[in-house]
DNA sequence: ATCTAAATGATTGAATCCGCTCATAACCGT
DNA sequence: ACGGTTATGAGCGGATTCAATCATTTAGAT
């Protein structure tokens, strides 16, 4: 039977903040606490997903409370293989007590899912990026730093000019910085700003990891980092034969190998 | 084939530490990041589920974490009718063009909603609360600044000493601000770098505008913002009966009116 | 070195969940 | 008042997940 429209929105609205302060419902809770059918659950919960509200799963629903910065989400799911394996050879790189410089992007991400899983300890790090820093947050003795800037809300980081000013302050041990491409000419990126931050890292940090996915190679950019890869390590599920191929121009660069698979 | 028993203790370790920092995961997922079987994972959820270390549900895993703290999405879930209010009561104030500060909490991102759906333009907003950066990256023509800080990953917000010296250099027409209670002692907040900040705005905001649900109305916080509420307005679904009742100190604080109806 | 017990992956049948369709009932606009 | 529209619940086929079992491999103890 049908039922009044402000009913069936004072419905999801009720279901959307029981979930809240629930975490997780699963659908035939959701069924008998409210008394309607699992079918009309369901369609609440379609509904109120696609107005980011909540979280389907088999068999339930979550809160967004984590899963607010989506379009990242989006990327991450792509090439999710290789993120991770790259994401694992990254934080085997980081020793406890380290500080490091993640910059924003699904690749560098990965590196700090990975140091989450692993629990390195007493980190101390910088990154620009939102979700990064909510990842890093799992780290109940990290301490994570966000710079000053202007929030791109597409890509959920912040960024300005002022950015890479602000890291002269600081000395990384470690630097795991994204790219949009790298071909013939060197490296790319897509900003002024995030150019300028690269740049500045070179001086701050001790070493400046570039992690790519195979997918970039060959792939040119707005606006060039360097012409050639000299001063950075390079982290990438591309084998030395399709760098070449591409005719990157490494330099000294030191090609960091990929754990197999596995932790 | 067997494996070490370390090896099985260090990967439930990690699965249970990257499900904190996703708060929730499929099987398939954890069994394709760490390259093992669906029947493994199951296993090992079982296992660390009976340790209390997760919740198990159909076709994934979920942190327990998220439920013993009030994350700010149960948080905006209470007295939601009478945050809602306040958003569209202080977001009336909001004219195109004008430079704001939205301070962190629930109730100031209910200023920054209210805001979004009356699609106020060319707004400059600062603000250390990621959420409500989030929000407001919805307006295509806003500028979001975000100042620089440690992330505090429970109230998603940054903070710090630097924070307050920062907005020095701002100059607003506007600042919503948030408070754990006022009571017959003044106002009161959680941190001191957090009222740090609200004293600077009493400098650089022409207009500081404090939000506050009835419920925080006779309640005391760790750290006194200022004895009275001279100098502040004050936007609150409580009466002015309820104030003078718990023996608010007003001095010359103006009392804003809510808007009644919602639109 | 040898043996035992543990860990894993594959398989299978049962249970569960999902998306879809359809009939019904009653809200809502004209 | 009335017709169109919308919300609902039930049923069904298909997909997914689960629990249990079993063979295989090997870590760890004697």
């Amino acid at each position: 039977m049908k039922v009044p429209r402000a009913v069936v929105e004072a419905r999801r609205e009720s279901i959307a903040r029981l979930l809240a302060s629930q975490g997780y419902l699963p659908v035939q809770d959701i069924s008998h606490r409210f008394g309607i059918s699992e079918a009309t659950v369901r369609r609440d919960l379609v509904e109120l997903a696609s107005r980011n509200r909540l979280t389907r799963t088999h068999g339930g629903a979550l809160t967004d409370f984590n899963r607010r910065f989506a379009s990242v989400d989006e990327r991450r799911a792509t090439e999710a293989a290789a993120k991770s394996a790259i994401g694992r050879a990254g934080a085997a790189l980081v020793k406890p007590g380290s500080t490091l410089y993640v910059d924003a992007g699904s690749t560098p991400l990965a590196v700090a899912e990975s140091l989450v899983a692993a629990g390195t300890s007493g980190l101390r790090i910088v990154t620009p990026s939102l979700a990064a820093a909510q990842v890093l947050a799992a780290l109940a003795d990290a301490e994570v730093h966000i710079p000053a800037g202007l929030y791109l809300g597409r890509q959920q980081m912040v960024a300005g000019p002022k950015a890479a000013k602000a890291l002269r302050g600081w000395s990384f041990d470690l630097a795991f910085v994204g790219a949009e491409g790298v071909d013939r000419d060197g490296l790319h990126n897509s900003q002024d700003d995030i150019v300028a931050v690269t740049h500045a890292l070179l001086e701050s940090s001790r070493r400046v990891v570039v992690c790519l996915t195979r997918s970039k190679v060959g792939k040119p950019g707005p606006v060039r980092v360097a012409p050639t890869l000299d001063g950075f390590h390079l982290l990438t599920d591309a084998s030395a034969e399709d760098l070449r191929r591409a005719r990157v121009p490494l330099g000294d660069a030191r090609l960091l190998p990929l754990s197999p698979i596995q932790p």
